[in-house]
DNA sequence: CCAAAAGTGTTCAGCTTACACCCATGA
DNA sequence: TCATGGGTGTAAGCTGAACACTTTTGG
């Protein structure tokens, strides 16, 4: 059985990952200086060979572990890229993943080891490869998917409250909305439990927590309602 | 520089395509009946293996070619699939695309070298590893993009009645469409042009042609208009 | 007491949806 | 003449978008 394909060549193959973080103002990316060949010296993002012990989301979930040392959150494939010298030093595959992770939850020593700096979305250094692309792609998908899917939670921690959750919308479209149509939008689709405790940091008067239930968004979705922020 | 990857593994890769076509009745897959290993005998997409002097999306199009002799079509890569065991015989990453051809174009003789058949959407033989994902996901992709973009008339002729038009989309989302409603959304987009001919083997009244104006699509999305059939 | 952010309702326009009858013509 | 598919308009309901003032409280 193992002989059909003998004929044929074969590829390395690497998956690189696009890292959204929000730190309560900006859409972050989590990109790499790198300190090892090739490109050394250059930005771009974090990836890794496919071993033969693993599946794609496999490799992707491991890389993304070896950086921040989180397991366990949003990440989804993209596409792959093929072009023959996408990578000039030797033909490379690479399925580009993108992650959603909490920006508080990350390990701060993994970052330095792997000399990995946060940069808003509307401003960073221009990356080796066809990574530049593959960041624009993962930006268009998480916009496209954030107005159906309440994606956005996989950045923010538990508790949250109504203008954090309007300031990290904007910060993915980069615009503003008007605050009376992003809460009653956003209240309209009960998956939104209101806590009796106020946030205080950001203001005088206090915003209320609220928290995201899941399960009652599972039953929305069951009933044939869908998510559909309209931005 | 070519030795730095020296120390990973290398995988083959392959490239799968699910074909769509529309025969004015019902959307339509060509799939393959394989005479040849592995898994002679079952059914299967159609598929190749990646050459090391193409990309992806040239081996995508080499293999669309090889079996259908249709060049410049429509075709998209969908995602990667990585799974250790997807092919119980060797290991192999495989790129699904998809295709959207017009469906009296195909070299017939082709078809019947390679053992192809079309079926509807709605009922077709089980597919080998995981090629059932595959067109499942084709199919989801097809929907969401023919709802924000024209891609419908791909699958046509140049010209089309209005009636045909709303068959193809009652064929791709699988349910009916009140004919004035779609109508009136259809041609307030203002790219397609009537012209004085009528189609007249579909009924004795005839229904008049029109064709796609690529050039008014183009200026309609350059304007930031967005072509939105809501569905 | 005041600055700063949170919270709250209403109106208008545009879009989606539902719905029924006449038209043209080949057989 | 009649069966078949093509073609047409309007009204009601819903959703998105625009818009301004009051509340709370720490400093």
């Amino acid at each position: 059985m193992s002989s059909y394909y003998k004929e044929h060549e074969k590829f390395y193959v690497a998956v690189d990952i696009i890292i959204f973080g929000f730190d309560g103002e900006r859409l972050n990316l989590l990109l790499i200086k790198r300190n090892f060949p090739p490109s050394k010296g250059k930005w771009s993002l974090m990836g890794g060979f496919l071993k033969n012990y693993e599946s794609l989301d496999q490799a992707a979930e491991r890389v993304l572990y070896t950086l921040t040392g989180l397991n366990n959150v949003f990440l989804e494939q993209l596409q792959a890229y093929g072009n023959i010298y996408r990578d000039p030093g030797e033909r490379v595959i690479s399925i580009a993943y993108y992650a959603l992770i909490k920006i508080d939850d990350y390990d701060e020593n993994l970052l330095e080891k792997h000399n990995a700096h946060w940069y808003p979305i509307t401003d960073f250094p221009s990356l080796i490869f066809d990574h530049n692309n593959m960041v624009k792609r993962a930006i268009a998908r998480l916009r496209r998917k954030a107005k159906t899917q309440p994606i956005g939670f996989e950045m923010l921690p538990a508790k949250i409250t109504i203008p954090q959750l309007q300031k990290l919308y904007e910060a993915i479209y980069l615009k503003k909305f008007d605050k009376r149509n992003f809460r009653k939008k956003i209240l309209s689709y009960n998956v939104l439990e209101k806590l009796d405790e106020k946030e205080k940091e950001t203001s005088k008067k206090g915003a209320y927590y609220y928290y995201f239930n899941e399960r009652k968004y599972s039953q929305l979705l069951e009933n044939g309602y869908s998510f559909n922020v309209n931005i």
